[in-house]
RNA sequence: GGGUCAUUAACUCAGUUGGUUUAGAGUGUUACCUUGACAGGGUAGAAGUCACUGGUUCGAAUCCAGUAUGACCCACCA
């Protein structure tokens, strides 16, 4: 069979992927195995993969395949996210394209629209991961809309009502008059922007004097119940007890103290309008203020608006601000830095508003999450800095408003039957509604009316943010709400680790720490990895936005799901952002093809039945000893989640120790055969290359796995066996080290003599090291030396080099460079004498003997030694030639 | 306004509790060699007052304080 010298991953990567999928390798079931689970940040349902998913869902498929090959029960629970606000926003759109108006249609017709939409376009994402290489158990997909899903977030939404802790409220709360719902204060970003200050003078009452207040937004003006000072702001004693008119309405409002009133900025004097604004709100309260709301749900003026009605609030600013010119009472106006709320999803300027909303009393919800992650260390976040982020949240938190007036979502499961405003029930279904309808009103009413059926209550139109079912998620995908003593959340929870962007700390994974807690009593997983943002070379957020995005199916096309994956690891430290370039997917093609051809050279290799050569026993031994040193720093760093340091250790082993070092070591001579017992530890090694290789490339090892040898699907890589750790022969490996740098010498000295490789030469050597001769049979090989002799006396007329002490001989025929020679052994001794230096007055310096521990110390007199006598062979050299 | 983190070679980053050579890796770069594994491979080399200023210490990239720059998070000053 010949190979192809081109390693070409679209002609392998999907045919693996099948054959995977074909004996159900990414499937789990419970069994007696040590379980290792982790569940997907479950994607948007209508989304696309960008390179934040690529990133961590790379490393979710990493530490899933290095589990499976650990041997344990390895499941990787896939799935979408409805993201009510951002997939209703898109359905609405559509429909608006097709001329239909979401408020003429019924809630079901809506409903049908957006699951239409979701059918069409959902788990397009999903099929994304699966060109990624994702191993996860797609058995097991799962869409937080699903019926069981649902049901499981309702079931929780009755019983934190029934515990007290979800109630029905009217509240001050962040409306995006956009997507016309509420949003939760983690869905408000504050960005910085210019806007204008007014300043507008308001009439007291029966009197000829003004008073002047500074307001951003002019159309609120309308809505003014009051205007504040400070109560210590001598300024404005004299108006205490008195009215003012409010401009345009000519509302009469009175001047009331409070000292939330900061005296420094504007005039000191502050306009009220309890309506919109949350501060004002609370003053208002304290001074028991009207409260007129001057805003439709659109964001445009109601009838407090008067002549502005129907005016978006943007537009009536600017109107209202002309008017009040006209009427000779705005005074300044000036630009005015500040932040300003936005949503996070339509990028709407947020209206503070009161309505009535449903909230989650978060007190003590918190409280055992905030244990587990800061007292216990029961849940570990990497890198542990995060923990402050979310000490400060969790202490801070306030009550969560988790009803949205959106369809797209699961509908809060409260009955309205009459008008009063505690006529209603929360109910599973409906059923049970009428039952408790009935109970209460037998209760509260006298004279039993007749009983309440389906048709008298009204449910509730909102539908429930979509966190709410979210934080379930490593619950609820394994039916763990509805049947909390099943098989498989016994088994598979708590999950192992969460791999996640930061930016959703809050949203998501503190709050299904939360869930964790109140509803298993037990942490939903023992790890978080945080990874960083992905930015592009000139640091900015790679966002649609911007457009700064690569296509991550056209880099699969061009680099492979290997090379992309590599690419994207190479240089993503836990937490710190990642600089994506696409050359690190070249290098990772790079480095695919390497190892292709390194397989070729092996295969290509004909196998005789001779004796094993002393340089290939040895070079066999070292690079076991190599690995195993390298597969302990690999699972250190592992076990500190430090991904991109794991992958690097295995490409130097690949690249370094194995291609350029080990195949060179006993690579046969061209066109000789390899005796079978190097050639079968040769391809030991590279089997147990492959299994370290394969969770970053799983393509590519599989591929070449399957190539060396004939497997039954039971042997196939991905269910194979991760590499024993053994004893390292740390000795063998510095012995190894110390070859290569007499190799390295030869190499220098043929380089600069031009003394091609195929010629042999000669070589002896002063040994005053003591080093050891284990490598002598390699460095004859590697160095081509025709005879390796050792001496006791410095050989004239030759080329020399040194390591450490010892001195190397070749010897020459015609002259040598003598100048050369002085130059370089000058420039050696003069480095060796500044260490030395540096070494001594070290050791000069008493505090240090008396104050350094004893190692050290030892150490420092060992590097003088040392130092002192390669010098004297320096010198001695140095005095030969001249 | 409060907080967190970063600043080490041209680029991307390591450098773990202060002491294994006068700071490392990968990529890139330079010179030479190589067309019998390798969209290349090999060998050798250049490249850094570890952001700045002080301090602690026998000893600081590493600890402390401050400064500068950048990033992110939190916060209801009109």
């Amino acid at each position: 069979m010949s190979i192809p010298s081109k390693y070409d991953a679209s002609q392998v990567e999907d045919k693996w992927y099948d054959y995977w999928m074909k004996h159900d390798y990414f499937h789990s079931e419970p069994d007696e195995r040590e379980p290792y689970t982790i569940v997907i940040p479950p994607p948007n349902v209508t989304g696309v993969l960008h390179m934040g998913h690529m990133l961590n869902n790379t490393i979710q498929d990493v530490l899933i395949r290095r589990a499976r090959l650990q041997g344990k029960n390895a499941c990787w629970v896939p799935g979408t996210d409805h993201a009510s606000i951002a997939t209703e926003a898109k359905v609405v759109a559509k429909l608006k394209e097709q001329g239909i108006n979401k408020n003429d249609l019924t809630r079901d017709e809506f409903l049908k629209h957006a699951w239409d939409w979701t059918e069409e376009y959902g788990g397009v994402i999903l099929e994304q991961l699966k060109k990624l290489g994702c191993s996860c158990d797609w058995q097991r997909t799962k869409f937080t809309m699903d019926e069981d899903m649902s049901e499981a977030v309702i079931k929780v939404f009755v019983d934190l009502y029934n515990k007290g802790l979800i109630y029905r409220g009217y509240r001050m709360v962040n409306w995006d008059p956009e997507a016309q719902t509420t949003l939760s204060d983690e869905e408000v970003n504050h960005v910085e922007r210019t806007d204008k200050l007014y300043y507008v003078k308001y009439q007291i009452e029966g009197e000829n004097e003004y008073v002047t207040i500074a307001t951003t937004r002019p159309e609120t003006i309308l809505g003014d119940t009051a205007i504040c000072v400070n109560p210590e702001d001598e300024r404005f004693t004299h108006l205490k007890g008195k009215n003012v008119i409010v401009p345009i309405c000519n509302r009469v409002v009175p001047i009331i103290q409070d000292s939330y009133v900061d005296v420094e900025f504007g005039t000191g004097c502050l306009k009220i309008t309890p309506a919109h604004d949350v501060n004002d709100k609370e003053i208002g309260d304290r001074h028991n203020l009207e409260v007129i709301d001057v805003l439709n749900a659109d964001g445009s003026l109601n009838s407090f608006g008067m002549h502005h009605e129907g005016k978006d609030r943007v537009v009536a600013r600017k109107d209202v601000a002309n008017e009040l010119e006209k009427l000779g009472i705005l005074t300044k106006v000036e630009d005015h830095t500040h932040k300003v709320g936005t949503s996070e999803r339509t990028k709407a300027v947020i209206e503070p508003r009161l309505s009535d909303q449903w909230f989650l009393n978060m007190q003590d919800l918190v409280k055992p999450a905030i244990k587990a992650v800061l007292e216990d260390e029961d849940v570990k976040l990497f890198p542990k800095r995060f923990n402050n982020t979310y000490r400060h949240w969790m202490e801070n938190i306030r009550d969560w408003n988790i009803s949205r007036q959106l369809l797209w979502g699961q509908q809060i499961p409260a009955y309205y039957y009459g008008d009063g405003k505690n006529d209603f029930v929360v109910a599973e279904n409906i059923e049970d509604a009428i039952k408790l309808a009935n109970e209460k009103l037998a209760v509260t009413s006298s004279g039993v009316e007749k009983p309440i059926t389906a048709s008298d209550l009204r449910q509730d139109t909102d539908a429930l943010d979509t966190w709410f079912s979210s934080w379930l998620w490593p619950i609820s995908v394994f039916d763990g709400i509805r049947h909390p003593e099943n098989k498989e959340i016994n088994y598979y929870y708590p999950t192992n680790d969460l791999v996640t962007g930061p930016d959703i700390l809050f949203f998501w994974v503190a709050r299904m720490i939360v869930a964790g807690y109140e509803f298993r009593n037990k942490k939903p997983f023992n790890n978080v990895y945080l990874t960083g943002l992905v930015r592009d070379k000139q640091r900015r957020k790679m966002s649609k936005s911007l457009g700064n995005s690569p296509d991550a199916l056209k880099l699969i096309e061009e680099y492979g799901a290997d090379g992309v994956r590599v690419g994207l690891l190479l240089s993503s430290a836990a937490g710190n952002d990642l600089m994506f370039d696409e050359d690190l997917c070249q290098q990772g093609k790079a480095f695919a093809n390497k190892i292709w051809n390194s397989f070729r050279l092996i295969k290509g290799w004909e196998v005789a039945d001779i004796s094993q050569p002393e340089s290939s026993r040895v070079a066999i031994a070292w690079f076991e000893s190599k690995f195993q040193e390298t597969l302990a720093t690999i699972e250190d760093h592992y076990g500190k989640y430090r991904i991109s340091d794991v992958l690097m250790e295995t490409y130097k082993l690949i690249t370094n120790d194995f291609s350029s070092w080990l195949l060179e070591m006993v690579k046969p001579e061209y066109q000789k055969p390899i005796d079978s017992k190097t050639y079968n530890a040769v391809i030991a090694i590279l089997e147990n290359n492959l299994k370290l290789l394969h969770p970053f490339m799983p393509f590519l090892t599989e591929e070449i796995w399957q190539h060396i040898t004939e497997r039954t699907p039971e042997e196939a890589l991905i269910v194979s066996k991760w590499p024993e750790s053994k004893v390292i022969d740390t000795k063998l490996i510095k012995d190894f080290d110390f070859a290569s740098e007499v190799i390295s010498g030869i190499r220098t000295i043929r380089k600069q003599k031009n003394i091609a490789f195929k010629d042999a030469i000669e070589m002896s050597v002063l040994d005053s090291e003591k080093a050891s001769r284990a490598f002598d049979s390699v460095i004859t090989k590697l160095g081509n030396i025709s005879e390796l002799t050792y001496t006791d006396e410095k050989l004239e007329g030759a080329l020399t080099f040194r390591v450490k002490s010892n001195e190397y001989f070749v010897p020459m025929q015609g002259s040598i460079d003598v100048e050369a020679e002085i130059k370089k052994l000058t420039e050696e001794l003069n480095y060796t004498v500044g260490f030395l230096k540096s070494v001594q007055k070290k050791l000069s310096n008493e505090r240090f003997v008396a104050g350094a521990p004893e190692q050290v110390v030892a150490s420092e007199k060992k590097k003088e030694a040392d130092a002192l006598a390669k010098i004297e062979t320096l010198k001695a050299s140095l005095a030969g030639l001249e």
